[in-house]
DNA sequence: CACCAGGCCCTAT
DNA sequence: ATAGGGCATGGT
């Protein structure tokens, strides 16, 4: 076992279950609604803090706007102004609708793509404009329960911690990861989550 | 006032 | 392959 085997027991001694935004995240199972949910968060949330992103999804709630298909429905220039709390409004606009489209209209909806295998379903999300390799895997790993370990800046910045200094680039850095835990999504998620509240902690 | 936050794309070396 | 600029808001 290296160092990443223990940081699971470490960090779920030190901080118990993931709460706040993650309890939606890690719920399980979640409903087609929840599903949706995560979906149009993994969006607002690049590069943003979470109140914010908060803060836009309040606004969508009290629209009324809840599903991707109310987001595809929505005439764009007021979208934006919803979202506008989660900063690149203009761009998480596009992005939000591109993902939408290709989710209800290339897919057939949420409940087809559980057939799509996962490194298929990957390659189409990032060759979609505005998702890069983190946002295709929140959505994988938080939405759709695949075993894909998600890596952001607190992931590189536990992994500098620990001095793991052969991993740079996403895909060294995730197939460590993979590598050196169980691939079970549940624990993915919760390990995920308890890396960026630790980051956040100190 | 300056800096930061859970990315991604495009362009120029 | 890799670096730098642009996209934007609300919190501290």
């Amino acid at each position: 076992m290296n160092k990443i085997g223990g940081l699971y027991g470490e960090l779920k001694k030190k901080y118990g279950k993931p709460k706040g935004q993650w309890s939606l995240w890690c719920k399980r199972p979640k409903t087609e609604k929840e599903k949706e949910q995560v979906i149009i968060e993994s969006i607002l949330t690049q590069r943003a803090n979470w109140k914010n992103v908060q803060l836009a999804t309040e606004n969508l709630k009290k629209a009324g706007i809840c599903s991707l298909k109310d987001i595809l429905a929505t005439e764009t220039e007021r979208l934006a102004l919803l979202i506008r709390p989660s900063g690149f409004y203009r761009q998480k606009t596009e992005r939000l609708k591109n993902l939408c489209r290709f989710i209800l209209e290339t897919c057939g909806g949420i409940k087809k793509i559980r057939k799509i295998p996962t490194d298929k379903l990957r390659a189409k999300l990032l060759s979609l404009n505005g998702i890069g390799p983190e946002t295709a895997d929140d959505i994988l790993l938080y939405a759709f329960q695949r075993p894909v370990f998600v890596i952001d800046e607190y992931t590189r910045r536990k992994a500098k911690e620990l001095s793991l200094r052969k991993a740079f680039s996403y895909q060294a850095l995730q197939d460590l990861f993979e590598k050196s835990i169980r691939k079970n999504y549940r624990l993915y998620q919760d390990l995920h989550a308890l890396i960026v509240i630790d980051g956040k902690d100190g």
